[in-house]
DNA sequence: CATGAATGAGCCTTCATTCAT
DNA sequence: AATGAATGAAGGCTCATTCAT
């Protein structure tokens, strides 16, 4: 794919080059975020970028392998919020949770193009991405996973609850208010939007963890 | 947009006529929510319905208003089977919602296709069928907010809640849960589906409605 | 690689269609044989032919389909040719060699583009068209094979003879003639060539079989 | 064309830079015999030399003065090879020619790639090389018709024979059979391609020249 | 002397659409 | 009511060439 990988394996990437790329990257999630991959041309990729379509060809193959690269470059970012949402010093499950699910929201609203041009994608099986797609959801839904099976451990959860299912409950109720925020009332206050969320959990978690009360 | 309807407007459509039309209707679904709307061409469409290419034309008029149609198609299929989703004996919200989400993954079982395409649509902003597809969702998510309204109303959510967030909460959950179920475990019985996701709306509902308990 | 033949595979080709294919060989054959297949475009070949581009794909697939569709077109007109090179009551292989021969003088001086294009492609063994035109060559060089073997059997050549070698060499040694009388040359009468020919195959079948002698 | 020679025209080549020439000189002759000149890019080129594209341009000033410039290289290589072929103590002129053909087959087998290339332009009258090409091909055929003039002048030949012609088809002979001893059976021995050429040649010079004749 | 990132013209190909039959 | 041959605009991709380093 990468010419420059094939002739000289471990010659670090020019600088110039990176920042071509990370052009290329920016303009294509906002493109592709709104129009769709099928409707984005190359053509207005570069041209948004600033460079010429050939760029494109040299520095990622092809339009389909930036989109690949697009969606690994996203799952970085992703994978980073995650990592740092729940603090070091945090035992408890049930708060672990709501940060959790707060920093899904952050994410989104920081990298909401990022976040529509996934969900778009998410859901056509016969797509070339589907792999890649699936890989970065299962990676996220698994942290929700692995703190439901910890409270569940706790006795804090109904014990015949399928936290796989419930996993992909929460990250579903997550996304689409997320997005719906984005789409319908972005000068919300992130906070409301969290609020909501963290009440219709709270029932769920069967007690009270909510980060607003005192 | 339908030809015949334009020069003999009360003439009934022939049967032959709705046939193809049905047909057409079954290969773009399923072709269309595998791939997308861009990647599938009307040649696709026509080879997979049996018929020319032309006759796609004939009875459409074009790529786009197939689509159109189909998604009203789609359309009248949820509005149906949400309208049928509540007995009309039913006067507790509580139960009239587990009801609804028990409808919607039933739908969605169903019409698999047809959820995925609409699905897969809803984020694009910029797309010309933007406006149909958020009328969709606003109408079923309507049913859901109506009801915990009346829930509301009757005191038994918080009074702070909002509604519409919340409404679009649970859809998102259904519909994420749901295609989940389709795409991965095709084979559970959707009573499992169901069942898990009336435990996570029973704490939201702070009290027991679940049609599993006796 | 024919749709038609996909959806419809025994429906005779309409006429139409038949007329427009007959069109495209005709320029391709004489673009391509003045400069070659990389240098000519497809854009070229339907202006010429007075058709547009796209009816190149609908009828052949694409620019390399089209080519091997007019190889196989012109091994067509060349097998016909030399079947019908020597007349049924001969039957002296000698006097039969020098009329395929002539034959073959003929036809290059008659598809002169198809010959020049032919021999440009016969030496590069990488091109995906090297099976083809080997079965041409193949074809056309085993008619003189069989012709030198039966005059080996009658005792009119060194028994040592390697005929499929030697068939190789009348084969080049007519092409090449009869290509640069054409090039350089193509006010000469076909019957100076022609006579030069068997000049020099007559000394080689160790006796006078020419057809200029009385 | 060589930048170096126009700003310092007696300087000689460095012996860095004649080796990148024919590190270049050998990539391009193989691609280009096995795949066409216009099938074979200058990043093929450039890769299989071992350096950077630039270099090519660097040297050649582009890539059809790259062509340019191994043409001539392989007709070099030609003439000093048809120059050696006919000993000095050699006056016989069908002797001469004999060995004429015999230098030819070998000259192919040791520089095939470069005769296909060449074999494989020579019929396209509309390309920018065919003066090239067509200079090359008039020297080498020359030797053969001024053979075959001097035998006609000793009334070896009938003295009708247009030696024009004659020399195109010997010539035209020679190229196909080792070309194709190169293509189908690379593993016979140059003798015996030789010696069946020779068979065909003597009936024709009238006379037994055959060097396998004591 | 050599490099490799960038360029953009030109090409092959796809595909929604038209229309005569 | 349906067909399929033809169209041409639009898009993805290749590649010879340039140039700053």
């Amino acid at each position: 794919m990468d010419r420059m990988s094939v002739s000289t394996p471990n010659r670090p990437m020019s600088s110039r080059r990176e920042a071509t790329r990370k052009r290329l990257f920016e303009a294509a999630v906002t493109l592709i975020s709104e129009q769709g991959y099928g409707a984005t041309s190359v053509d207005e990729i570069a041209e948004r970028a600033g460079v010429a379509k050939g760029t494109v060809y040299y520095n990622f193959g092809g339009k389909s392998e930036l989109y690949t690269a697009l969606m690994e470059w996203g799952v970085t970012r992703l994978a980073d919020t995650l990592r740092d949402a729940v603090p070091s010093a945090e035992t408890d499950p049930g708060r672990a949770l709501v940060a959790v699910l707060r920093a899904g929201v952050e994410f989104i609203g920081e990298h909401e193009a990022l976040a529509r041009l996934l969900m778009a994608e998410t859901w056509r099986t016969h797509q070339v991405w589907y792999t890649t797609i699936r890989h970065i959801r299962t990676k996220a839904i698994g942290v929700v996973i692995e703190l439901l099976d910890a409270l569940a451990e706790a006795g804090r959860l109904r014990p015949d609850l399928d936290t796989g299912l419930a996993g992909s409950a929460l990250f579903g109720m997550v996304v689409t208010v997320a997005l719906d925020w984005r789409t319908l009332q972005p000068d919300r206050p992130v906070e409301e939007i969290h609020a909501t969320l963290t009440h219709m959990v709270d029932g769920f978690l069967g007690t009270t963890v909510s980060p607003m009360d005192p």
